[in-house]
Order: C-alpha cells, then structure tokens, then sequence
DNA sequence: GCTTCGGCTCGAAGCGTTTCGGGAACCGCC
DNA sequence: GGCGGTTCCCGAAACGCTTCGAGCCGAAGC
C-alpha cells in the first residue's frame, strides 16, 4: 500500500509538507505542491481514511437517523434520505445510516466511539427520543423538522403553516369559497404524530377563516378504496367544494382524480386541485396538478450546511423555516359559474 | 475522554490485558476479565472507533450501494436497504449509504481509502458497472442479484425462476387453464435492465407450456389508469384467464383489484390471483392476495453472512439462489364451472 | 527435582496521518 | 548592514488502540 512517506520519498520532501500540500493547508510553494501532486498521482496514492479519521479526528461520515413508520410513506423517507446522502456528499461526507429499531441506542453508539462526526434526525416527531438525546451529545447534531421544544436545537424544516396559507390564497383569489381538504390519516394529526400535518392544516384553516372560505376536511386511511370512497362523499354533499387541497399520500391523489372522473368532473373547468407538500412529482397526474412542493433537498441540503458549520465552529441555535413556492401547471381556475378577471398569481 | 489506559490503571492491569479482556480475545483470567469489565463500566469508557479501526484495520462499516432507477419501486428499494442494515447490525456492523450519482466512484473513494470493511451490491442489472468494479477491488464484496457474468462473485437472490414455477404450478393444480401474466412495464424486461423479471418470467411460461397452461402476458405502465385499462381488456376477451399471476407495481395490483370489482368478477370465487416477487404485505388488499413473497431480510441475510465470512478468510465464488415460498390468503380456487376435488396445496 | 507446557500478563512496536513549533532563507526597510 | 517579518519546509509528537513476542509462574509429566 503506498502512503504518504512514498508520495514524500518521490516528490523529495517530508511527509509533513506532503501532507499540508494534499490538504491544501499551510504554505507549500507552488513549484513543490506540483511536485507532490504529481507524486501522488503517479504513486496512485489514496489516503487512508482510517489514519487520517485518527489523527483528525474526523471521519467525514454523518449520522443520519429515519424512522420508518406505518404513518408516513416510504416514498418520503426515501426522498430525504436521499437528499442528505447527496447534500453531505457534495461536501465531503458520506452517510451512515440508523435505523428505526436502534433509534436512540444506534445514535448513543455511533456518537460515542467517534464514528461519526455529526448527525442528520430526520422526520422528526413531535416529541422524538432522539431529539432529546441529540441534545445530550456532545456531537453535533440538526433537526428537519419541528419537535414541540426547540430550545437549544438547530431545526429546518419547510413552512408549513404558510404552504398551507399559500394554498387558500390561491384558490380564494381565483374565487373559490369553498374547500375541500384531503388530508393524511388521522392518526398523523395527533400530538405523538409528526407535527408537519397539524402545521400545514392550521396555515389552512386559520388562512381560509381569514378570506372567508369554508373548508370540509377529510381524512382518508393509506388504502385506495376508502381515499376513493371519501372523495366521493366529499364531492357528493347540495353544496360541494369548488377545490380541493391535497396533503395526502400518492395514492389518494389517484382515487380524487379517479373519483372525481367518475362523478363527471373535470380539472379545472369544474373543480380546481393543489397538492401541498409532497415529495412525489404530482406533474405525472393526468391532468397534471399545481403544487406547494415539499423540497428534500432545500431541507437537507441547509441541514448539512449548518451540520457542517456546528462541527468547526459554532453555530447558534435556530429553527430556520423555508419559504414554501407555487408550481403551476393548470389545475386552479376561476369555479363555474362565475364571473371576473382570471385567475393570476400574486 | 477516558482511554483504555484509564480502565486499565483503575483495573490494574496492563493496557494490552484490558485491550484483550474488553475485546474477548487473547485469554484472560476471569477474575481479571472481570475487575476490568467493572472498572471499564465505572468510567463509562467507549472504545474510540477511530482509533481501533485506526488500530485493527477494519471500521466495521459496510457500504450499501442502491441506485434509483425508475424502473424499479422505491418500496423495494428501501425494503433491501433496511434489510441489509437490519443484517449488517446483527453482526456489529453499520452501514454506509451509496447513492446512484457516485455508484462507481463512490465506491473507489470507500474502498481504496480503507473507509468499509466490504461492499452490499443491491438491486444489480444484468450488466451492472459496480459488479464489474467489485471485481478489481481488493474489498470484498456480495451481489444481491443476479447480473450476467457471475464468475468469480458471490452472488445471493430469490430463485425467480422456481417462483414463477410456483405461481404456475398452484394455479394448474388448481384446474386453471389460461392465466393472466400482469408483469412489470416493457422495459423491465430489456437486457440493460435487472434481470429478475425476464427470470420469473422465464419460469412461468415455462412451466406453463410444460402443464398445458395458456398464459396472456400484459405489461403495464407504472400509472393507474393504464394499469386499469390493460387488466379490464386483459380479462374482457372471449376467452379471458381464470386466474391472474401478479409480478407488478402496487399501483397494478390496486389496479387490478378495481378493474375485477369493475366487470363483475369476484375473487376467487370467479379469478384467483397470486402476486409474486414483491416486497410488500399482499394481505392489506381486500381481498388478501395469495403471494410468492419477495423477503429482503432473507436476501441480505444471508448476503452479509457471507460478506463477513469474506472479510476474515475465504469464500468460494457462488450463486446462491434461495428456494421461494408460498402465503396462502384464499385468493386460489378452481375456476367457475369446473368440478373436482378442492385445491390443496402440494 | 527437573523439564515442559500452557495459562496469563506485560511491554512495546507499530498503524499513517495531522499538526505544532521551530528553523532557514529571503525580503524589504530603516 | 542589521533587523523584524514572511514564506516555506521539516522533525517529531501525538492520536488510542491492537497485537506480537516474550516472560513469568504454577501445574503436570517424567
């Protein structure tokens, strides 16, 4: 194996400039830099990531921390562990993933031998056992996500309240006074739930009884036939909504249209559709549907970078909210039978 | 931060007597063993993973690479990575996440600096440039899969083929005469794609033609609406298949189930139906479906099993293919208008 | 009583890198 | 020409652990 003290032999220099030239660091005249990388390069040198590691003290590795649960969707998890993989990548890290049934335990392991060199929570719950103990390590540690107590921590996380707001505020300018809401599960609603739920339908709700616009909530289980029964029923009432707000897994996105195509209505022309936070592309939909999207990579990708920041240096506790943004793709017009200007964006 | 020398001056002790009783190696009396133990555990000390993969030559990491395609359903996807970490911990090791965007970089950066001990090949094609690269490292690795040219690999995969058998077999025991085949879209069964399509296909028709069994093939489109319509026509010929061999997306399967409610036919009483290879639970549909599971956990079980027996010593280069199963759910019956003794399972 | 053996323990040599402190050479300036 | 300040380079000290080889000692074998 050839190591520094070859790159060192060949370029003609001790192995501390060696390695202050491979790094990048210190003062190496330019001439001898070359010198070495062109050693290194014909030696074929790598670092050895567990010599390095040692003397560092750094690993280059990050802990990232997913819970799988019944409540949420794989595609999501997915979706934000993907997105750390790639932000922490494009500085330099590589991820060690844990796992749900080792939450805790996994996080206490890997953070007190030093095998990582910060952590990642993601989908974090309202009142999560990790973050507790996160806040209890001396490693640093970021939250995407919002836990009930976010003193000390540093959390980022899309805003949700105003991706709900942002929802009404469209529809309500294009004339619509009346909602439908389709919503996760009940069961993600509850305090020992994931808190992103609750957020977005407060933005929603508190949003629509500012404008004046009545909402019906639903909230149908992960299960195509009752997501499809439900939309129906919600459609079906004298007075049905004009829109309907999605936040809600993939497959209740396909019993609305389905649903919706069986009572004969069509999108727009009859009945306008958001779909909000989600990580899914909702352009796939025939018709393809306008979208508040839930971004993994915005989230993670300023994860790592505070994560990074707290590792050399610190970093003052926050809780960073990302802006929410509109995709268009058709789905929201003016409801039938009424008159005015289009519909157009703020 | 307490070291081994503290646990070994408290357990007065030598550090390379505490190293080897902490370690369970070497032989240590099992007074001394257990003053140190006591004294490690009066410290809290940890051992430094840096400093012992630093030490001993191995992290006790093995990298996981997992590419994305879109071919392929992300519920699979992270089911195998679950899986292979679920393995990886049961032997005290963690596991390192790859992503698609570095598959073959990532894995020379990992491995050529000594960053994991070995390599978990997931969801590998037919002609995959990680297995050609695994090939000349010098880090041991293990295949889940099945690509082309297997020389000289340790390989490990459900046996497809005796699965598509299976589903086959069950059915013509059962009186069915003429099968629909819903298997993945067209392009799964291209040669640059994974091969385990074509393989339980190849089982199936196969079988088929040697029982006397018709099969329909269709292929459908990872989207609901064309999933639908492809089953209805499927089963609206003249002489449509009395029963339905699933090898499909979860969308296709919900498809299916509508398309059958849709013309009327009930199941089993009308169609049987077996889903074959997937990775998630046939029994949340309504009705239940009989299934040839696809279980990751069986996979990388036995893959990482035998990747750490490569770490320490040898392994011959093999193709392990592991023996299918079948879940029965009651969703197999003989097809209307045939007499005979029940279906039994052989 | 001697040797031999095996169980137990220890000292010390790495493992390959980073990084500190210092020294040599050189510069510009008074 | 002396002197403070830079720039560039080097030697050597860690970093905390594993593991090799050797030593000691009591028990067993002759």
């Amino acid at each position: 194996m050839t190591t520094i003290h070859d790159v060192a032999r060949v370029a003609g220099v001790s192995i501390s400039t060696a390695s202050y030239a491979l790094n990048g660091k210190g003062s190496v005249a330019p001439a001898t830099r070359r010198r070495i990388q062109r050693a290194a390069e014909k030696l074929d040198y790598k670092t050895n990531a567990r010599a390095r590691a040692f003397a560092s003290g750094r690993t280059s590795i990050l802990a990232v921390t997913e819970p799988l649960r019944a409540d949420t969707f794989t595609s999501n998890h997915m979706a934000f562990v993907l997105a750390a993989a790639k932000a922490a990548r494009r500085y330099d890290y590589d991820i060690l993933l844990l796992t749900q049934e080792e939450a805790a335990g996994g996080l206490r392991r890997v953070t007190s031998g030093g095998t990582v060199d910060g952590i990642v929570i993601l989908d974090v719950l309202t009142h999560d056992e990790r973050v507790e103990l996160a806040r209890t390590l001396k490693v640093p540690s970021v939250v995407v996500g919002v836990p009930a107590d976010t003193a000390g921590l540093v959390c980022v996380d899309l805003d949700f309240v105003a991706a709900g707001r942002m929802a009404v505020q469209r529809l309500a300018q294009a004339g619509h006074r009346r909602i439908g809401f389709i919503g996760h599960p009940a069961a993600s609603y509850r305090p020992e739930a994931s808190n992103f739920p609750p957020r977005l339908r407060t933005g929603l709700t508190e949003e629509a009884g500012r404008l004046g616009v009545a909402v019906d909530t639903v909230t149908p289980e992960v299960d195509y036939r009752t997501a499809r029964r439900t939309v129906t029923e919600l459609l079906s009432v004298r007075e049905p909504p004009t829109a309907l707000v999605l936040h809600a897994h993939e497959e209740a996105h396909t019993a609305a249209l389905e649903a919706l195509a069986d009572l004969g209505r069509t999108v727009p022309d009859d009945v306008s559709l958001i779909s909000v936070a989600q990580t899914f592309d909702t352009a796939r939909f025939s018709p393809a549907i306008d979208a508040v999207p839930l971004v993994a990579e915005r989230s993670c990708e300023r994860a790592t970078e505070l994560l990074l920041a707290m590792i050399d240096g610190d970093v003052e506790p926050r809780l960073e909210l990302l802006s929410p943004f509109y995709v268009d793709h058709g789905s929201v017009r003016r409801p039938p039978g009424t008159a005015g200007p289009p519909a157009t964006p703020t």
